[in-house]
DNA sequence: CTATGGCACGGATT
DNA sequence: AATCCGTGCCATAG
């Protein structure tokens, strides 16, 4: 269908196909630096006046009135509106000033962890102890962990331990809370700290984390609690605890697997590729999907540009007409991808609404090679679109565009609600009977796969200590 | 003996 | 072709 609108040219075609594949697995954020880079580049690329809309002043796609103001009021359509939002400033959503992003640690583009956590600290630091704060902060491993030791810091800036000390307790305060400690159990201990000015600690955190971490991580719960003179019980509570709000790797990006993103914890801290959201927020409305563009106006081959190049001599003719190219090229690649996404959010929206709604166990198990099918877009299309995406649903909650796919979610919360319903500990076997009798039939074996991957302990050791 | 976790295999998905 | 996921079998803990 788009075919005639390129040159015949078959390096053109395949360097088209090869650039929108790459294009199309790109991230909101890495497209943006892409464009931004290219913008900078490349002269032919022109980035034109900004359209907005004159009810509701939204930033517009290149073409078409806008999508939302454009809405036949009164026969409330119930298909969601999909459209492609070009960024507003770099994170204000939707116009009409709604869908608040909690608090955006890494806002904007992608700071370094040393810079970031230095930012947050820099007001609480005296000047001289800032440099010492940057040295300690830029030898950080990946995740987040001291490689040096206070000592070594102190005899380096022929300071006293004590303070580099004092200067790594305010940096562990800074957002990705623990960082800067030595190990996982100070990181905790830290989050600990943080987490006892708004809620309850269990008694024996802090005990358990010091000391009996591994043991923790093993289950052996009743070694622990012959250690600390209490009880397995008691210990158990300690160990959901921790497992529940406690991030051993602070600063690492992936923070174990599909988690479930709720608590103070501090995650997600990236820009979503496309935000979906009520209209005007009442779960009245229909649903709304802008897909992010990160840019602010229409980008154009620059027409001045084009012009010159007829009266610009042989040599620098064939740069500048390669600038052309590669500008047209980036455009028309940035359109097929928007167009993809356009589409494949379309149907995802359409498939997965009760999910949307209503929550992880409506879920409705689908593969990319379906919706493939149903776009008649090849599966690797599909593949490259979803990955390494994020959305941004209706409650606020960040999530990887992969969990459309997820054939597992739904089962895994509705055992969830199973054992949080429960009376007495069920047997992995009894809720997999209690499954078949839902019509569900999945082994026994499956079921314990599911159970701890929702960080739920096994029914010997869950005598009822619930919250 | 029962309930679980580990390892690994085969089929489905990407 | 590479990876992921559900399962079966077996070892281990209680």
């Amino acid at each position: 269908m788009f075919q005639n609108q390129w040159q015949q040219t078959t390096t053109h075609t395949s360097a088209h196909l090869a650039q929108t594949m790459t294009l199309l697995s790109l991230t909101a954020a890495e497209l943006q630096q892409k464009i931004d880079s290219e913008l900078a580049n490349n002269p032919a690329l022109e980035l034109v006046e900004e359209r907005r809309c004159p009810m509701c002043k939204r930033l517009l796609p290149p073409t078409g009135p806008c999508p939302i103001c454009s809405q036949p009021k009164s026969e409330d359509s119930e298909d969601p509106i999909v459209f492609i939002s070009p960024r507003e400033d770099f994170y204000t959503g939707s116009g009409t000033g709604t869908s608040e992003v909690p608090d955006e640690p890494f806002a904007s583009e992608m700071i370094d962890l040393p810079t970031y956590v230095l930012k947050q600290a820099a007001a609480d630091l005296r000047v001289e102890d800032r440099l010492i704060a940057a040295y300690i902060l830029n030898h950080l491993d990946e995740d987040g962990f001291l490689t040096i030791t206070p000592i070594e810091v102190a005899r380096y800036h022929h300071i006293l331990p004590s303070e580099v000390q004092e200067i790594i307790e305010l940096l562990k305060r800074c957002d990705p809370i623990g960082v800067c400690s030595a190990h996982p159990a100070e990181a905790m201990l830290a989050q600990v700290e943080s987490l006892a000015e708004s809620i309850e600690i269990p008694p024996l955190t802090r005990e358990v984390i010091q000391d009996f971490l591994p043991k923790v991580s093993q289950h052996h719960f009743s070694d622990i609690a012959r250690a600390l003179k209490s009880n397995t019980q008691q210990i158990q509570l300690v160990a959901n605890f921790i497992s529940e709000n406690l991030n051993p790797f602070p600063a690492r990006a992936h923070w174990g697997d599909v988690r479930n993103p709720n608590t103070s914890g501090s995650e997600a801290f990236h820009q979503p590729d496309v935000l979906i959201y009520y209209l005007n927020e009442n779960p009245a409305n229909p649903l709304v999907v802008e897909i992010i563009l990160p840019v602010r106006g229409t980008l154009k081959v620059n027409q001045l540009f084009k012009d010159t190049l007829k009266t610009v001599e042989e040599e620098h003719a064939v740069e500048w007409k390669e600038d052309i190219e590669k500008a047209s090229l980036l455009i028309k690649c940035i359109q097929q991808r928007s167009n993809a996404m356009k589409l494949l959010m379309e149907q995802l929206v359409v498939l997965q609404k009760d999910y949307i709604v209503s929550g992880d166990k409506n879920m409705v198990p689908l593969t990319r090679a379906k919706i493939a099918e149903e776009l008649g877009l090849h599966e690797s299309t599909i593949s490259r679109a979803v990955s390494g995406k994020t959305i941004q649903l209706p409650n606020k909650k960040i999530v990887p565009m992969a969990i459309f796919f997820d054939r597992s979610l739904s089962l895994r919360t509705i055992i969830k609600e199973m054992i949080e319903r429960e009376d007495r500990p069920l047997s992995d076997s009894e809720i997999k009977e209690k499954l078949e009798e839902d019509g569900v039939s999945i082994a026994r074996r499956t079921v314990a796969k599911y159970r701890s991957m929702e960080g739920i302990l096994p029914a010997h050791l869950r005598s009822n200590a619930k919250s």
